[in-house]
DNA sequence: GATGAATGAGAATTCATTCAT
DNA sequence: GATGAATGAATTCTCATTCAT
C-alpha cells in the first residue's frame, strides 16, 4: 500500500526505512511507535516519510509485507520433508525453523508478537495470524490418524489447537525473556508427553 | 493508595469510576490507556480524579486492587477440593472458576492481558502474575507421581510448564475472539490427550 | 483584612495558622506559595482556610501586618539610643538590631525578601518598605551636619541612600547565602570607609 | 541550546520569539513565566515553540545567551580605558555603560533581576552572575593602593564589596521604580563620600 | 521529489477557589 | 463554624500530519 514513490526507491534507501521501521514496531506497539524515532533512524525527511507512505498505519503495513515473505519462505522448508514423516515430526520441524528465523530475525518475531496484542481498530483489522498452519498440521493430524499412529480416538481438530496452543504459549514465553534458545528441546519433551500421555497405566484406582 | 478521598466516596460513585477504568485499561493498554476518557466515563471532573488518586499509575494499582480481591476468592474455591484429588481435578476446578469469573467479568481478564504485555517500566515492575499457581500445580504434581497416578518418567516441572501453556493458550484464544464459552469442555477434551497420549499403542511403525 | 471568624479563634490554632504561612511564604515567593501547604501543616481544612481569609492575599496580608508589628517593637529600640549619638551610632544600632532580629526570625525576614522581588500586581501595590527609616535617618544626618560632626559639603539624602544601599545590599547577600552572622562586623568597616573615605591624603596625582 | 530549527529561522521571528521570551521572563521569574504567554505574543504555534527549544528551560537558556552576548560587548568597551585610570574611574565608566545598557535594554536587566530571587533548581545551577566583575575591580583596587592613589589602611575586598554593593543596590532601586535615569550623577556623588568620607574632619569631640 | 517548518489536538498534572453538607 | 469533595482553567509537553518552498 506504500506509494509509487516509494518503490521507486533505491534498494539501499528502501532497506533503511525498512530497518528503522522494523526496529521501531519491534521495540513497542504500533500505537507507541513513534514515526520520529523511524525517520531519525532511516535519515529520510519528515516531507518524504509522507510521500513514501498515506500514513503510520500504511507504512506498518508496508513492513508487515516484508516479514510476511519471509515467513513464506519459512513455510516452504517446513513444507520440504518427508512425506512419510508424522506430524509430530512436522511439528518439531517447524519449532526448528522457527528457532532459527527466531535467532536471525529476532525483531520481526517481537512485531508479530505485539501485533497479537495491541487492540488498536487498526490493528484488530489485520489478520496477522498465519491462517494456513492450523488447517495445515490438520491434515497431517488426520493422516496420521489414517496411518494408524494417531489413534482413532483423537479429536484432529483438537490436536491441532493442542499444538498450536504449545507453539504460542512457547513464543510468548520467549518473547518476555527475550532469550530464544532451547525451544527445540523443550518442545521435544512436550511432545513425548502429548505422544504417550503422562498417566501410569498401573494406577488403577485414580481418574 | 488511592486517597482516602476515594474511599469514602459513595459507593455508586466509586462503582462508576471503578467501571470507567476497568473500560478503559481493558481496552487499551496502560500506557495508551487515556485519563480523558475515565473522567469523562465516569463523569467526574479533572480535578476530582487527581484528589482520588495520585496518577495514572496510581489508579491502575487501585483496580488492580478490585480484580485482586476477585481472583482471591477464587482461588480460595479452588483450593476447597477434595485433598484426594488429583492435579487434573484441580486443574479443571480451576479452569471452571475461571471461566466463571470470565463470563462474569470478561473486562478483568483482559486487564491483566494487556499488563501481560504492557513493557512501560511501571508495569514491569508490577507482578501482576499469580506467583504460586505454577509452584501450587509442581506440588500437586509431584504428589501424584509419588501416588502412582502420574508416570515416574515424567518431569513434573515440563508438565506443570505444559498445563500452563494450555491455560495461557486458551485464555489467549478467548480474549482474541471474546467468547468465553466452552472453555471447560476443550480443556476437559485436552487433558485426556495429556492424560493418555494420542499415539496408537499398536502403530509399530513409526515414531 | 481576615475574617471576623480568624480573630475569634483561639490563640494557638491562630498561631499555628501563622506558623504554616509563615513557613510557605518564607520558602517561596507569594505566587507560587501553596495553599496546600498552608493548610495541611496548620491541621485546618480548605474550607476553613477560605472562612477564615477571603483568599490567598487575604492571607497573605494577616501574615504581613504580624511581621509588622514585631518590626515595630524592633524599631522601638532602635530610638532608644543616646539622643547624642551619630547617625552612624545610630545606624550600627539598628544593624545591631536587624541582626538579633535575623537570627530569631530568620523567615521573617525572608518573606520580605521574597516581597521585594515578587512581581505580581498584588504585590507590587503593597509598600512593604519601612517608609520611615529613610527619613529617620535623614534627620539624623541633617543633625550631625548641623553639630559638625559631618561635613557641610554632604548632601544629607545622599548619604541617608548610600546608607540604605548598603543595608539593603548586606541583607540581599545574607539571603543568598542564608547565612546571618557577621553583618554587624561587616557593617562596621564599611561605616569607617564612609566616614573617612579611602583616598590617600598624600596621593597628590590622581583622581 | 536552542534547536537548528531555531536558528535556522528568518531573523524577523526569531526577534518575535525573543522578545516575546524577554518580556515574559522579565515581567515574572522563571518558574512563573508561561510558554502559552510567549507563544501568543510571538504569534507562533505550541509545536513550533518545542521544535525550537527542547522545554521551558532550553528557550530561557537561550534568551540569556542574547543577554550575555550584549553584555560581553559592554565589557569589552568597560576595558578600553585609560590604563592610568583609578578603579573609581572604572567604576564610573562601568556604571555609565550599564545606564546606557539599561536605557536600551531595561528589560534584559530585569530579567537577571528574577533570575537572582529565583530559587528553582535550575535557576540556582546558573551562574548568571558576572563572576569575574568582583575580581576585576579587587585587583584594581589592589593596584591602586600600591599606586598611592588608595590609603594602605583600605582592605581591598570590602572596598570591592561596597563598590558592588552600591552597584546592586541602585540597579535595585531602579529596579523597582524602573526609571534609569540619573544612574551616573549619582554614582558619582556617592563615590565622592566614598573616595573622602563623610566626617568632618575639624569635627573633634565626635565619634 | 525532497525538505523540514508549522500545526493543534491531546496527553498528564496542579491549584486556587466554591459550595453542599 | 467546620468540613472536604468538586471544579475547571491553567500548566508543560508530545506527536501524527500538512504544506509551502
Amino acid at each position: 500500500m506504500a506509494t509509487e514513490t516509494y518503490y521507486q526507491l533505491s534498494s539501499s534507501k528502501k532497506e533503511r526505512i525498512m530497518e528503522a521501521m522494523i526496529d521501531e514496531f519491534s521495540a513497542v506497539s504500533f500505537s507507541l511507535a513513534s514515526i520520529n524515532k523511524i525517520i531519525k533512524q532511516a535519515k529520510i525527511s519528515r516531507g518524504s516519510f509522507y510521500q513514501y507512505f498515506k500514513d503510520k498505519e500504511d507504512c506498518y503495513l508496508e513492513m508487515l509485507k516484508q516479514i510476511a515473505q519471509e515467513k513464506m519462505e519459512l513455510f516452504k522448508d517446513v513444507v520440504a520433508l518427508d512425506p512419510e514423516a508424522s506430524v509430530f515430526d512436522h511439528y518439531m520441524h517447524m519449532i526448528n525453523q522457527i528457532e532459527i528465523w527466531m535467532l536471525k530475525r529476532p525483531k520481526y518475531f517481537k512485531v508479530s508478537m505485539h501485533a497479537d496484542f495491541d487492540k488498536s481498530d487498526f490493528i484488530q483489522k489485520l489478520s496477522v495470524d498465519q491462517p494456513d498452519l492450523g488447517n495445515y498440521f490438520l491434515q497431517l493430524i488426520k493422516n496420521d490418524i489414517k496411518r494408524g499412529i494417531i489413534k482413532e480416538s483423537t479429536d484432529p481438530q483438537l490436536l491441532s489447537d493442542v499444538l498450536n496452543s504449545i507453539n504460542k504459549s512457547l513464543l510468548l514465553d520467549y518473547f518476555k525473556k527475550e532469550d530464544y534458545l532451547g525451544m527445540s528441546l523443550k518442545t521435544e519433551s512436550i511432545l513425548a508427553i502429548i505422544k504417550n500421555g503422562v498417566l501410569n497405566p498401573l494406577g488403577e484406582k485414580h481418574v
